[in-house]
RNA sequence: GCGCUUGUAGCUCAGCUGGAUAGAGCGCUUCCCUCCUAAGGAAGAAGUCGGGCGUUCAAAUCGUCUCAAGCGCGCCA
């Protein structure tokens, strides 16, 4: 039992006795920053004053006087009317056991029946991996692994844009530079690709086929095809690298087959109206500012339309809700994709949409930007080689997406040693070598030696995984994750000082001490695993 | 002009369902390995939480006004 879940059922119980009802949501406990205020707080003697029309301190008392006391040591009343709880060491002493048994799967969630579709990075296929997109590659990949630790079903999912012009563009730019590998004078197209990749992907397509591409009667739809497979594999490569794996690649082309946009725009027709030669979609019905065009004058669909589509066949898969990780300049188009969906009835939360701010690229002290047009981009795969793979993955998760960032990389590549990844990744590879050196020993995962106050401390941290790992999950929000990691860390190397583990002379005190080592390692690993960072035996 | 996001220590950022002396990393000062990894620990200096007003027993946190930065406001994608 959850200690947290376990003190506020106690103090509901608690209030019902003093005859008033409260939500469970509207109790908080947290823990204490200060030793001298016990292990965990509440406030809910100031906040329910009102509901006994008495002081603070009154109602604390009164509440102290109906708590079960099973589990807690004592319980004070401090200042202007917190209560605070300190706990028998044998509530927290438990934990170790618990975490050895469970051990990969300790913090893990019941499964919960519930499907959700996260899609992120959903770059096309025009060009490497732009760093830019790791960002929300990171997001993305650890709010999924993060969720599915919480006991959701979860689909990674990457959407390419292949119906429109852009793809048309990558195909005529390879096919100008395969041209030209036949000296035939061809020019690439002034909105088309003419990075070293396009280059590359002409001369392998030469050395393939030859010149029979020269003869196709159609040879911009093979370019197309081919150029966007090579393209699209060599994303994949490079997210591999970033360890992110999506499960479901959707096409915007596949999407759009047998009419799905007719049939979409037929479901919609009580919001759809006709101005100046354009067809607009009634969302300012909804929760949008204003209507959206969806077909142009001249016949063609907007972009709008067919992601409507893309969403709704979503949701048409039995997803009970969808992420989208989209760059922050994006924001504009939340509201218009939530109202379209709830024209089919969903609720307006069934989207949620996680912005990711800007990162800017610092080099020499100065901004570096890329285009893969001009063709001299960083790539994702050549940062991830630079500063490695854990620190990106680590220092990316470690913000909270909604703010703007400053990626130096100069300082990321000096100061590799001194990333802040390391500080947690040291602490997991010496308490395995601790366990490597008292392999002999017998382990005591009954935790009852363990006292001292930095094994305590260790120990209420260890004990609060799970709680963290649910309120991440509930925030989406990966850096909860990291912020956890890091007081683990910091808590182990205390530990670390303060408590000599291996002790010839005191075998029952080291049994005791290389359990709490091994259960601090499964966390550390485990909530590493989260956001998607390896933890090494040895540095 | 309207909207979204952001403004916290020298730098990069947490904290924001209101709570007890505002936190971390880097940088700076001083200590700590005859002993399990010093990529570590202990202590310290450093902040008008952009600014004003308001709500409250209590505001970095909520409301409002204001200043500053980024981004959106397309029959582009």
């Amino acid at each position: 039992m959850d200690i947290i879940e376990n003190l506020k059922l106690k103090l509901q119980a608690a209030l019902l006795a003093l005859g008033q009802e409260v939500n469970l949501n509207d109790i908080i406990i947290e823990k204490s920053k200060d030793e001298a205020h016990g292990d965990y707080a509440t406030n809910v003697a100031m906040k329910f004053s009102r509901l006994f029309a008495k002081a603070p301190r009154d109602v604390a008392n009164m509440i102290i006087e109906k708590v079960d006391m099973e589990g807690i040591d004592k319980v004070e009343i401090a200042g202007p009317g917190f209560i605070n709880f300190f706990m028998k060491h044998d509530s927290l002493q438990a934990f170790v056991s618990k975490i050895i048994n469970e051990e990969d799967n300790y913090g893990r969630s019941p499964r919960k029946n519930l499907k959700i579709n996260v899609e992120f990075v959903s770059a096309n296929p025009t060009g490497l991996l732009h760093v830019g997109t790791a960002r929300g590659a990171a997001i993305g990949d650890s709010i999924s692994r993060i969720l599915d630790f919480a006991g959701y079903d979860v689909t990674k999912e990457y959407y390419i844009n292949d119906a429109g012009n852009q793809i048309t563009n990558l195909a005529l730019s390879i096919q100008a530079r395969y041209q030209n590998l036949f000296g035939i004078e061809a020019e690439i197209p002034a909105d088309g690709y003419a990075g070293q990749d396009i280059t590359d992907i002409a001369q392998s397509i030469k050395d393939e086929i030859g010149d029979e591409a020269l003869k196709m009667s159609d040879p911009v739809a093979y370019f197309k095809e081919k150029g966007m497979k090579i393209e699209l594999d060599r994303i994949i490569d490079d997210l591999a690298l970033f360890r992110v794996k999506h499960d479901v690649f959707s096409s915007e082309k596949a999407i759009r087959a047998n009419n799905a946009i007719e049939k979409e725009l037929e479901f919609l027709k009580d919001y759809v109206y006709e101005q100046d030669d354009a067809l607009y979609l009634k969302t300012s019905a909804f929760i949008d500012d204003k209507d959206r065009v969806i077909r142009k004058g001249n016949g063609d669909y907007t972009y709008f339309m067919p992601d409507i589509c893309y969403h709704v066949n979503k949701m048409s898969r039995g997803f009970d809700s969808i992420i989208d990780v989209l760059g922050a300049d994006h924001h504009g188009y939340i509201n218009r994709m939530k109202s379209a969906l709830m024209m089919h009835g969903y609720p307006e939360d069934t989207l949620h949409v996680e912005l990711i701010q800007m990162v800017r690229f610092l080099k020499n002290g100065q901004e570096y930007k890329a285009s893969k047009r001009r063709g001299d981009a960083i790539t994702l795969r050549d940062v991830c080689e630079e500063v490695g793979v854990d620190a990106m993955r680590y220092f990316f998760a470690m913000r909270a997406p909604s703010s703007h960032l400053d990626f130096d990389m100069d300082l990321a590549i000096e100061q590799s040693s001194n990333n802040p990844v390391y500080y947690a990744q040291y602490a997991h590879a010496r308490l395995c070598s601790i366990l490597e050196q008292g392999k002999d020993i017998r382990l005591d995962e009954s935790g009852k030696l363990l006292n001292q106050p930095s094994e305590m401390a260790l120990l209420k941290h260890l004990a609060d995984f799970p709680n963290v790992v649910n309120d991440a999950a509930k925030d989406k929000a990966p850096y909860k994750i990291t912020n956890y990691v890091h007081a683990l860390a910091e808590l182990v190397h205390a530990f670390y000082n303060e408590c000599r583990v291996i002790d010839q002379n005191n075998l029952e005190l080291s049994g005791s001490r290389l359990a709490l080592v091994k259960a601090s390692k499964i966390v550390l690993k485990n909530a590493l695993a989260l956001v998607g960072v390896s933890a090494p035996i040895h540095m």
